[in-house]
DNA sequence: CCAGCAATAT
DNA sequence: CATATTGCTG
């Protein structure tokens, strides 16, 4: 890792590599896209021939994490290669020059879990990664066994992870009797149950005893950087104006979701949380001392739920030195710094959490047997969805046709230190940042030139129309329940902490 | 409907 | 233990 030209990938949080088997028997694709792939923070074995890939798999020394390979190999049969990646459970990706749907349908139905188009363009190699989480996912679905994605959790920063809800609520808890107040059915069951989180070290949860297979329940760790993208939204907001709502819409987490902002609000207000590092150290002494998250007590304001006083709304003025204006994968917002900015003056203001969007999302995705709405390509890859955006301070609402995940092209000189990571966050349900259509107040137009430098999409897209079929096409706007799996795709390609020596 | 709080659950 | 959830009050 470490990437030498300090690219921001999506594979950056995890612990793991994500070990590419790369096949393509052209000798120039082959080299650029594992360069691509290497850029990306893959690491990468690339081979040219379909026999020695074959027996890189069979020797068993070599773990890969998935199989990227062209369907047209000169001296093997593709499906050959596909099927003993198939055996070891490896997420397998075919490639091919030609627009050949028929090949590729067949590629689908036998297995492969994606059918890309070439050359393809960095955007799709970007977001290979999740298709090795979505194998994982599977795996744990199907077999119960969570260690699958443990490895991937474990360092994920931002602390987002995935989890579906609606097999849980089968047996959970079906509220039948006593139809208390929730009985009022309506719309939303109880999909909400997303998880999200962090990993937290996670031992914590062994409870379970096996025999109820998804009572689990996932936390967020509240990590330091969620923690600072909190409180970046609650100085934002204002001392005694800071609601969990609007602080849910400022952080624009993906995931999170309002309660778990008002906990964390309350526990901030009494004082009773510590930043992650600085808790497993003695918990007995004096416990404020040493933790950097160490609020006056009248942080947060108890709970003036006045004055809407427009004259002393926050400054901008100091929001505006932070603004980071990034080239780089989508959203801008102006949160972030303002907590850990000036402590010890350690850390220059800046750093920003841009939310790239939808990337070539599982489309074509072919894993077994969950009859889940993939999402059409054509509706959906883009970015019609997720759209709260902030821009100056200002909260859009967006509808834009493509503001697609970038090549990094624009990134790659400048940015910077080894701190910068990317976050890939992925989830099963989830409630976006506000809902699109409340808050109509706080809409603005958008700038005509808004979206322009966003970057063109480039790449192929694979196919997903083969699935068209069963797919539920959610243009224009997050559908409020996703299935199983789902999983949206979203990058939080962050820089963050320029460390000023 | 939502914020806030406290207690309780996991 | 840290969070999530619930029940209650405004």
């Amino acid at each position: 890792m470490g990437d030498p030209r300090g690219v921001v990938s999506s594979c950056h949080s995890f612990t793991q590599e994500i070990h590419v088997l790369l096949v393509d028997h052209e000798k120039e694709t082959l080299v650029s896209m594992a360069r691509m792939l290497e850029f990306y923070a893959y690491k990468v074995t690339a081979v040219q021939s379909g026999s020695t890939a074959l027996s890189l798999l069979l020797d068993g020394n070599n773990q890969f994490d998935l199989v990227l390979t062209d369907i047209h190999l000169p001296d093997i049969n593709s499906f050959m290669l596909l099927q003993e990646s198939l055996n070891r459970e490896l997420p397998t990706v075919f490639m091919s020059a030609d627009e050949d749907a028929m090949l590729a349908k067949i590629a689908l139905e036998n297995g492969a879990c994606f059918f890309l188009e070439k050359p393809t363009g960095s955007n799709v190699l970007k977001s290979l990664w999740q298709h090795v989480i979505k194998e994982r996912l599977y795996k744990e679905k199907m077999y119960g066994k969570k260690e699958t994605l443990h490895q991937y959790e474990m360092s994920n920063q931002n602390g987002i992870r995935i989890w579906n809800s609606e097999e849980s609520d089968l047996e959970g808890k079906n509220d039948t009797d006593t139809s208390s107040k929730k009985a009022k059915d309506g719309g939303k069951k109880k999909a909400r149950h997303i998880g999200i989180g962090a990993i937290a070290d996670d031992e914590a949860c062994e409870s379970d005893k096996g025999s109820r297979k998804s009572a689990k329940k996932f936390c967020t760790e509240w990590t330091d950087e969620l923690h600072r993208k909190f409180m970046a939204a609650v100085d934002h907001l204002g001392e005694g104006r800071c609601y969990p709502k609007e602080i849910l819409e400022l952080m624009n987490v993906p995931g999170l979701t309002r309660m778990q902002v008002a906990s964390h609000l309350q526990k901030c207000r009494n004082d009773n949380w510590r930043a992650p590092e600085t808790r497993k150290s003695n918990a007995s002494s004096s416990q404020n001392n040493g933790s950097p998250y160490k609020f006056g007590s009248r942080k947060f304001g108890s709970m003036p739920r006045l004055q809407k006083n427009s004259s002393s709304y926050p400054e901008t003025s100091h929001l505006e030195e932070s603004w980071v204006h990034q080239t780089g994968p989508g959203i801008y917002s102006t949160l972030g710094n303002s907590f850990m900015g000036n402590r010890e003056g350690e850390y220059s203001v800046q750093l920003i959490q841009s939310q790239a969007h939808v990337v070539p999302n599982f489309v074509g995705g072919n894993i077994p047997t969950h009859n889940s709405s993939i999402q059409s390509n054509e509706g959906q890859i883009g970015t019609h969805g997720i759209n709260n955006v902030t821009y100056n301070g200002i909260y859009l609402n967006a509808t834009s046709n493509d503001t697609r995940d970038q090549n990094s092209g624009s990134m790659l000189g400048k940015t910077t230190n080894q701190n910068s990571r990317a976050t890939p966050s992925y989830f099963g349900n989830a409630t976006f940042g506000a809902d699109s259509h409340s808050s109509a107040s706080n809409q603005t137009p958008i700038p005509d030139d808004f979206f322009d430098f966003l970057p063109e999409l480039e790449g192929t897209h694979g196919f997903s129309k083969y699935l068209a079929g069963s797919t539920t096409m959610s243009y224009g706007s997050i559908p409020e329940t996703h299935n199983a799996f789902d999983v949206e795709p979203i990058f939080f390609d962050r820089v963050s902490l320029n460390k000023f020596h």
